[in-house]
DNA sequence: CAATCGTGGGG
DNA sequence: TCCCCAAGATT
């Protein structure tokens, strides 16, 4: 299907397929079909808090769902308030963050929930505006927020619902690699009207992304609007462009991944000597030596890596300006 | 605006 | 095995 015409639109060809009663059906059809299909997630419940919501959305950028329930569980059982959090160490943020990746969201969050209780009394607001103005907390996910857990008509548009978007609507196998206005534009005419119906619609559509219309192998017979989809009635077409994936093997990325696992489990300041090829003589390998002990296996995955000094140096200086990490009493540590 | 920033499971 | 990519944000 296509689009209602934007009023000052340069008049495009009116589709009969298109408009408000076409946008109602599937708004009714993904409606049930979410129903009847949603998975039973833990910051879906109607008990769970603004909080509690915050956190997972901050958990899942970038992160599949499978991973973050067992971090969320723990974080909101330990910090089931913002306070609870703003009270820790940035570092205790950074360390229960465990592997989710991306650790920054951790400090963040950390930061986050500072500024919910200096600046909110420690509630999280409910408003596009202010919750945009939190530590990393961008445009997803400030209406996700403001959309979840305190139930306003927002447009929210995450990779999910860009794709839905791009198949279901405008016939493309993937959407543009980075978000256009256009497909804002879009996401906003296809909100329903009415608080709880766009709410709805918009985790509906969410949940269509990550468990039917998926980016590998859409499982399309599965799909609620398949008979509504642009993409399907052109054939499907292949994707116009080849994603161009992120190298790994051998980057400052990998680098930084593996000092923060270090110091993850360590539990004194870990100096640098022994991050860089430690000698077995430094007596880490077999018994107890002069370092914290309980880091042996990620200071071997490190070692493994087998980064050069420099790159080492990088790393860590990266890790040093971010503020996951710092120097103390001759070593490195996540920030207290 | 393009680059940067982790991690692990599935195709 | 290798490659893709998952509820993005920030600079």
């Amino acid at each position: 299907m296509a689009v209602p015409a934007a009023p000052a639109a340069p008049c495009p060809p009116a589709n009969p397929e298109s408009g408000p009663a076409a946008a109602a059906g599937l708004h009714a059809a993904l409606s049930d079909w979410f129903e009847e299909t949603a998975r039973d997630l833990p910051w879906r419940s109607s008990g769970c808090s603004a909080w509690g919501v915050l956190v997972s959305e901050v958990m899942l950028q970038q992160t599949p769902v499978v991973r973050v329930l067992p971090v969320w569980e723990e974080w909101l059982r330990r910090w089931p308030a913002p306070a609870d959090l703003a009270r820790e160490s940035p570092g205790e943020a950074v360390r229960s963050w465990g592997r989710l990746g991306y650790p920054r969201r951790a400090l963040r969050l950390h930061a986050a929930a500072v500024a919910v209780v200096e600046r909110h009394a420690g509630a999280v607001p409910g408003n596009y505006a202010e919750l945009i103005e939190l530590p990393g907390v961008g445009s997803y996910t400030a209406a996700a927020v403001a959309a979840f857990a305190f139930g306003r008509r927002e447009t929210v548009v995450d990779t999910n619902i860009r794709r839905v978007h791009a198949r279901l609507v405008t016939g493309a196998a993937l959407p543009a690699p980075a978000l256009t206005a256009a497909e804002m534009r879009l996401a906003a005419q296809l909100l329903p009207e009415d608080d709880a119906g766009s709410v709805r619609w918009n985790a509906a559509v969410m949940e269509l992304g990550a468990l039917v219309c998926t980016a590998r192998a859409p499982r399309c017979g599965d799909c609620p609007v398949r008979d509504a989809c642009a993409w399907r009635e052109a054939g499907e077409p292949p994707p116009t462009y080849t994603p161009k994936g992120q190298a790994w093997h051998g980057t400052d990325r990998q680098v930084r991944g593996a000092v923060l696992a270090v110091l993850r489990l360590a539990e004194s300041p870990v100096p640098v000597e022994l991050l860089e090829r430690a000698p077995a003589d430094l007596g880490l390998e077999p018994g107890p030596g002069p370092g914290p002990e309980g880091i042996s296996v990620p200071l071997a995955a490190l070692h493994r890596l087998d980064p050069g000094p420099e790159q080492l140096a990088r790393a860590v200086s990266g890790l040093l300006a971010d503020g996951l990490v710092e120097e103390h009493a001759g070593g490195l540590r996540l920030p207290a």
